[in-house]
DNA sequence: ATTTTTACCAAGCACGCGCTTGCTAAAAAT
DNA sequence: ATTTTTAGCAAGCGCGTGCTTGGTAAAAAT
């Protein structure tokens, strides 16, 4: 049989050969899902930039250098990984708004300041770097079961418990005018659609650093410096 | 050769006899592209509810009781009836908006009126009967090339440019305490967002009115009554 | 009365998809 | 030194998908 020249069917983008089986570590580096996260990562963005059903585990595969079925060893299946990135996005943001608020927060803050941290602290899960997680979780929760969307449902409700007592704050001080709920509903829209036209490098009016969009975003919604 | 129970591969919902050839159509009803339009209907119906990519073109033919190859006579690709969806939806809204601002705009009106006026039309057609079209656009719109972007963005455009003087105007007066881009953008992510979670049939808190909606992201905007 | 157009149906093709199975060799545990 | 575990690769299966092709009968045009 004259098969001199056949080639692998699947083809990594470098012309790399690579080893079989486990790939070499050295010492240090040698902590356990390494991979794993690397894959959690890279799901993320490309979810983000084409969309869940857009994108293929092979493209995912790719991506981080391994051949198509390989993903399946660290999820069982493409639908887990999604989930697994909703999760960890809404651990790591809510780990992330407790730890701004307790290096923040002062005992004699007036419920704006607290306001204008929670917002802060919310652009830069949104728009900061590494943030596709979040806005996956946003855009994407369609492609969950029910189960799943209750879990995360919960994780989300976790995180924006803090709000409500300071919007509440602002509404009986005469600084917010609209009902809390409806204002928290209305407020958390104009925050997460900036993950639709946010670009950090891109042109006006859209230049802006978090810090400028925070201190607007405030001013928006309970006027000016009081 | 035995194959007297053979049944059509594909079978319609309700098991009804289909003629063959052209329906029949009385007098009255033989305009145009009136199976086209179900068709727009039910494909923007679907595709938020699921999803473009969720959603078969199988789907969409069963739904308006087609066989699966029929819709692409109409359309000459998923992704046509996909921008056809949203261009009409476009064009529709400017066309509803343009009417409001006609009936209700009066010379003496105040820039605060105004506005009213344009976020009550907006969430007409946002979140009014037969309002697929437009969230079907702004969560969808990945999936088009990109001169068909292009398009949609000369439409959004279009539609936004009646807000943008009033938000200045409004400024001016000292009653928008936020740059005026800035502002147009996390307003209508604000009234955006609500596609995610208003349901006209469901419990508190989401259980409000357009009304009640348009009068709270007012006030929530632009402060008190003035 | 004849021709042309309209609006479908019936059947199926080709391809890309998620996922599985059997295996392999390095690393870790014993 | 031996066994077990880990982290993959190679190959491919089955299925659902968008879309095409050829035909057909009713309606409209001539």
């Amino acid at each position: 049989m004259n098969v001199q020249a056949i080639r692998a069917p699947e083809e990594l983008a470098a012309g790399v050969k690579r080893p079989r089986g486990r790939p070499r570590k050295t010492e240090d580096e040698r902590d356990d899902g390494n991979r794993r996260l690397e894959l959690l990562n890279t799901a993320a963005r490309l979810f983000r930039r084409k969309g869940y059903d857009a994108t293929t585990t092979r493209d995912i595969a790719a991506a981080v250098g391994m051949r198509s079925g390989s993903p399946f060893y660290h999820f069982k299946s493409k639908n887990a990984l999604l989930f697994a990135v909703m999760e960890e996005g809404m651990r790591s943001a809510i780990e992330r708004q407790t730890r701004s608020m307790e290096r923040l927060f002062q005992p004699d803050d007036t419920p704006r300041q607290r306001l204008h941290g929670l917002i802060r602290s919310h652009f830069d899960v949104l728009l900061g770097p590494d943030s596709d997680f979040i806005p996956v979780m946003l855009y994407e929760w369609r492609a969950l079961s029910t189960r799943q969307k209750a879990a995360v449902a919960q994780l989300q409700s976790e995180y924006e418990s803090p709000w409500l007592p300071e919007l509440q704050a602002l509404r009986d001080a005469g600084q917010l005018h609209a009902e809390v709920h409806l204002a928290r509903l209305l407020i958390f829209g104009a925050l997460n659609w900036s993950a639709q036209w946010f670009n950090p490098k891109s042109r006006a009016p859209e230049r802006v650093s978090l810090d400028e969009l925070a201190d607007a975003a405030l001013n928006l919604f309970v006027g000016g410096p009081a």
